[in-house]
DNA sequence: GAATACTATGAATTATACTAATATGCCGCG
DNA sequence: CGCGGCATATTAGTATAATTCATAGTATTC
């Protein structure tokens, strides 16, 4: 049967992305190359490896087989490459390491900036998405942070700090329109990332059905940076994570319209594959962002 | 890096022998061939992955990193074609097969019989020979039965069945020289692997101290079916593991010169590496011989 | 039904694994 | 010391396999 290294590395990407020609590019080969590869492996295990219903690929009892054979294999290998590297001080692999665009953009390059300088082996690639589960179980990304609860089979799930919501406006805005407790809202500009109520229902949940304003005006800004930007200029209030607003709180280009109010938390998250976990590099900056505290992140 | 399946091939073979020429046999590969994987594999981590201290071989620190990667690997692989094999009922793989000579030339061979009809997939090869941990240790056999008993690491030991000595020699002989007591082997020809006595003082030591004969015309034979052969000639007595000599005694050639007394019981056992008793080849081979008993042995 | 996107196949090309022949180095032996 | 025997490295040539290019086949979409 002899099982071929460079034919499972061709038969695994097709596998994870059910596509030759994207297997192809990640390969940076061929179509052809990949096809006859899988092809080749297919004869020499006398079997099929996939089944197509129309033009879909999905993987036959020996495919699963040899998948779950690829996870175990190119992970002892990826793990034994980590090692050699760090015996000599570099070359101890990448991690392609995703995060939701706000946080990522702010503060997690900047955060990153020591584990970076402290792991010169180590490469770190960004991916700043708002989708980030699905790349991860197809193997784009290695690491997450999300601030949504994913549940996925085979996936480890390590809690960050907790995000706090703030409520913020320009100064001027405040007193313009006289905003002091949160019946006030609504008389004012509201920005939102959803016309529907769904973003500042979070806000208002956290409020006695009695306090609950009635949000009138509303402008959509499908981008949490929009909405800052937009309150700065004094269009109106934002509903924005705190994490996001540090600065011009600072600089009082903003001011936190509820201070003493206690909103709504959300947590962080770290994702990242149960079979993947053990790769040291993982571990350390798992490890490294579970030392993130709010505290320091405000001083970033 | 790009570790290559080949050169670690070639890389395992070489630690596990620690000879290029040895393992090059093994590969049914030329020496040449196994230098240049070997050297391919090294350049490629940037690394040597042997020392050679005169003309010894041992493996670097990387050496061993990667040692213990080929383990991982080749096993998952072999795994894979396993349980591929096992699907399609036919392929599932060889197991070396090693035993002392005594009993895999006489019962084992029998006994397996069914286990390799209800089998048809695995294929067992024998190798029985006196010395099996080493053999085991370095990988040219997969799983030993031996009635020593060993401790070395990563290995797994599983305890078969007793095995119990018997005194034994032709009906005439003990007629003639009218052995009824163990004191009176002392005025006959006794059969021994050894000329010392380490062989029949497992047999004296069985004995209270009174009862010990002086053994005096000792015979050497390096075999234990030669001793066998030189009882039923009538040319001494023989202490030989009963089941050796089962059929002779049934068939009268031989008789059990001590019936009555309880003698030395040495137990036998199946060793494997932990790291490969995962194989389900390994587990339904371990599985059959743990249901061999004594009864079933003489039914044989 | 034509256009598009994706996959399979065959021949040509390129890369590389393997061998044969040979050189080098190490050990033991007189 | 010098020699033969043994094990490994090197070099150059060959054989094998991997990759590409060009192309044909097959769904899907509009």
């Amino acid at each position: 049967m002899a099982l071929d290294l460079y034919q499972l590395k061709a038969f695994f990407a097709v596998a994870q992305t059910l596509s030759y020609t994207e297997a192809s590019r990640r390969l940076y080969l061929t179509q052809s190359a990949v096809s006859h590869a899988v092809a080749k492996l297919g004869r020499g295990v006398k079997d099929e490896l996939f089944t197509r219903t129309g033009n879909k690929l999905a993987l036959t009892e020996t495919g699963a087989i040899l998948y779950k054979t690829c996870e175990a294999v190119f992970y002892e290998l990826e793990k034994a490459e980590e090692r050699i590297g760090a015996v000599k001080n570099k070359n101890a692999g990448t991690i392609r390491l995703g995060a939701t665009v706000e946080f990522g953009t702010t503060l997690l390059v900047k955060y990153l900036k020591d584990f970076i300088k402290s792991n010169p082996g180590v490469h770190v690639d960004f991916q700043f998405r708002h989708e980030l589960l699905r790349p991860l179980l197809k193997d784009e990304l290695d690491i997450i942070i999300d601030c949504k609860s994913h549940k996925a089979e085979g996936l480890e799930k390590t809690p960050l700090f907790r995000e706090e919501y703030a409520v913020i406006a320009s100064r001027e805005f405040v007193r313009e329109f006289r905003i002091r407790r949160p019946l006030d809202l609504g008389g004012c500009g509201i920005l939102s990332m959803d016309k529907g109520g769904q973003w500042w229902g979070n806000f208002l949940n956290a409020l006695p059905q009695a306090e609950r304003p009635e949000l009138k005006n509303i402008t959509e800004l499908n981008h949490i940076r929009a909405i800052i930007n937009a309150a700065m200029e004094g269009l109106g209030v934002g509903f924005v994570p705190r994490y996001c607003v540090l600065k011009e709180l600072k600089a009082k280009t903003l001011v936190n319209v509820f201070p003493q109010l206690k909103l709504l938390e959300d947590n962080f998250y770290v994702y990242q594959k149960v079979k993947r976990a053990g790769l040291e590099r993982h571990r350390n900056l798992v490890g490294y962002l579970k030392n993130i505290k709010a505290t320091q992140l405000e001083r970033a």
